[in-house]
DNA sequence: AAATTACTCAACCGCTGTCCG
DNA sequence: GCGGACAGCGGTTGAGTAATT
């Protein structure tokens, strides 16, 4: 499947794109429409899928979860329902696993993930489960690139808190701790290895020195230790500290609204 | 065009903390 | 206090992709 789509795609395209690739009986059309709120509305930002789009999904309400699948999909369900199938499931997930879990948080909300994984008939452990809602499938998670005003706060804060990527991802909405933890390593730290310039004030750019110095000092039920200025900042809620996203950035969030199909699903 | 290298990031692993019986 | 179950965290891995040779 091309994931090369851009920003400046239309909807038809998408459409067209998607539909060639996944209307041929690979998955039901509600797992295009999954697709599409998962894969493609970040990069797009359309308020609503498109006309097209939402018709086909009216008439996915009508299926089944379990419809069948072309031949590729069946080479991906063949692997869930092969000898393996009483062990644990690992890797990468697929459409189907995506919308099971969807579907089910939507009706069920989420915790107690063991008892959730199998209560939803997810192959997978509640470890698995949690960390793809909470990565991926939440939907209020934010993708798409860091912003420069993102990159300058997850530096002030690295310098403040050191590797603590939860309570760093807490100050910017949408954004994970893994997504963080990621970004720093693959982009932050290889600036500064490359001896590229961070212009912002009293980075400590180094692991070493921010993990050991920073995270016993500066835990979460512990800020007696905090100088004014750090308790101040420490005392803001995440709305304050968190850069102001423009009305544009905020599409890439989904809105309660968006789950109703997958709702749908269950009949309720 | 093919092979190799570099890069990204989703997912896993192992550990710690918390809760509850 | 103890032990099991679970949640959450940070570090690491490896598959897929892009860039380079």
């Amino acid at each position: 499947m091309n994931t090369s789509i851009h920003n400046s795609v239309g909807a038809q395209n998408l459409c067209l794109e998607l539909t060639k690739t996944y209307d041929e009986g690979e998955y039901a059309l509600t797992s295009l429409y999954f697709l599409y709120k998962t894969h493609y509305k970040p990069l797009i930002l359309l308020p609503h899928p498109p006309l097209s789009l939402s018709l086909s999904l009216s008439l996915s309400l009508s299926l089944s979860l379990s419809l069948s699948m072309g031949e590729e999909g069946n080479n991906m369900e063949k692997r869930i329902n092969s000898s393996e199938e009483t062990e644990v499931r690992k890797g990468p997930w697929t459409v189907e696993e995506d919308l099971i879990l969807a579907n089910y948080i939507a009706n069920h909300g989420e915790g107690v993930w063991n008892n959730l994984a199998r209560s939803a008939g997810l192959n997978r452990t509640g470890k698995s489960c949690r960390l793809r809602w909470l990565n991926y499938l939440r939907p209020d998670v934010r993708r798409g690139n860091i912003t420069q005003e993102e990159e300058q706060l997850i530096i002030e804060l690295h310098s403040r808190w050191g590797n603590r990527w939860s309570k760093i991802a807490r100050q910017l909405p949408g954004r994970t701790d893994n997504e963080i933890k990621n970004y720093w390593r693959t982009r932050i730290q290889k600036k500064v290895k490359q001896g590229e310039p961070l212009d912002y004030q009293n980075v400590a750019l180094t692991d070493e020195t921010s993990t050991s110095s920073h995270t016993n000092s500066f835990d979460d039920h512990n800020n007696n230790n905090l100088s004014y200025a750090e308790q101040s900042m420490t005392d803001q809620t995440p709305d304050a500290l968190a850069p102001q996203f423009s009305a544009e950035s905020t599409g890439a969030f989904w809105a309660v609204e968006d789950f109703w199909p997958i709702q749908s699903f269950n009949g309720d």
